[in-house]
DNA sequence: CTAGGTGCAAAGCGTTTGCTCGGGG
DNA sequence: CCCCGAGCAAACGCTTTGCACCTAG
């Protein structure tokens, strides 16, 4: 990945606002650093980001997608009213990932939101796979 | 609300089924029973049904909304492969809403995916409001 | 009879994509 | 000099909505 200025400044928005921006909110701060910017390269930008693991797309399932410039297991308080997006850190939540990979034969890969991961079926296709 | 023959064909394909359908998979199977329903009815008697508690919008980040039949407690793993929903039960999860409440001052009003409720900004609008 | 529901088609909205030009290495 | 990235606009996919007709109460 190359560097950019944009990329950049559209990182810096993200890790510095944890307010859990959505693209159009992203947008709208970049533009005052770069004025011309567009909303395809804000979006281009943070879908790559999130490829690269340095951010998280969160769906609030109020319409748009959010993202998160915290990487670390946290879950997400979202608010019915004014939809904004809080962080929640519980320690009952650490070690989830084992207790639901014992009980229920599933990967978890993160835990946000719904719980990601790859099932049962999945993962004994892929051992199909490579064997 | 009133009764419609649909509403209820729709109702019951989604209890009937615990695949987490689409609003899309879910027409497929109306349309065994009704032809010529169409989608937007669909839709909307979803939505009218999540509105009246009857079930529940799950947003899996895989592009469509699914809809739950099952409106109790529970937490959802999200295959990232094949992008099926399932269903899971951990005793740990059960009584956090009074710990999110007390720590946080979030009032939780269900937890599903993301934890939704209403923060303390909202409640204390609110209370501002009805004095 | 009439309030609310259906079917159909068009519109809406968030997001993605193809293309050409510009900036980084 | 070459390639990735930006900007712009058109396309896309899921969902919603306006309208005329129909159905339940």
């Amino acid at each position: 990945m190359n560097y950019s200025q944009q990329r950049n400044c559209i990182k810096n928005i993200v890790m510095e606002n944890p307010i859990h921006p959505t693209a159009e909110q992203v947008y709208e701060i970049a533009r005052r650093s770069y004025p011309k910017i567009s909303l395809g390269t804000v979006y281009r930008n943070l879908n790559q980001l999130a490829e690269h693991g340095m951010l998280k797309k969160i769906c609030s399932s109020y319409g748009s997608v959010r993202f998160d410039g915290r990487i670390d297991a946290h879950f997400h308080m979202v608010c019915s009213e004014c939809e904004r997006v809080f962080d929640v850190e519980l320690d009952e939540m650490l070690r989830l990932n084992d207790k639901i990979r014992t009980k229920y034969d599933f990967a978890v890969s993160e835990y946000e939101i719904s719980i990601k991961g790859t099932c049962g079926d999945c993962l004994a296709k892929r051992e199909a796979t490579v064997v």
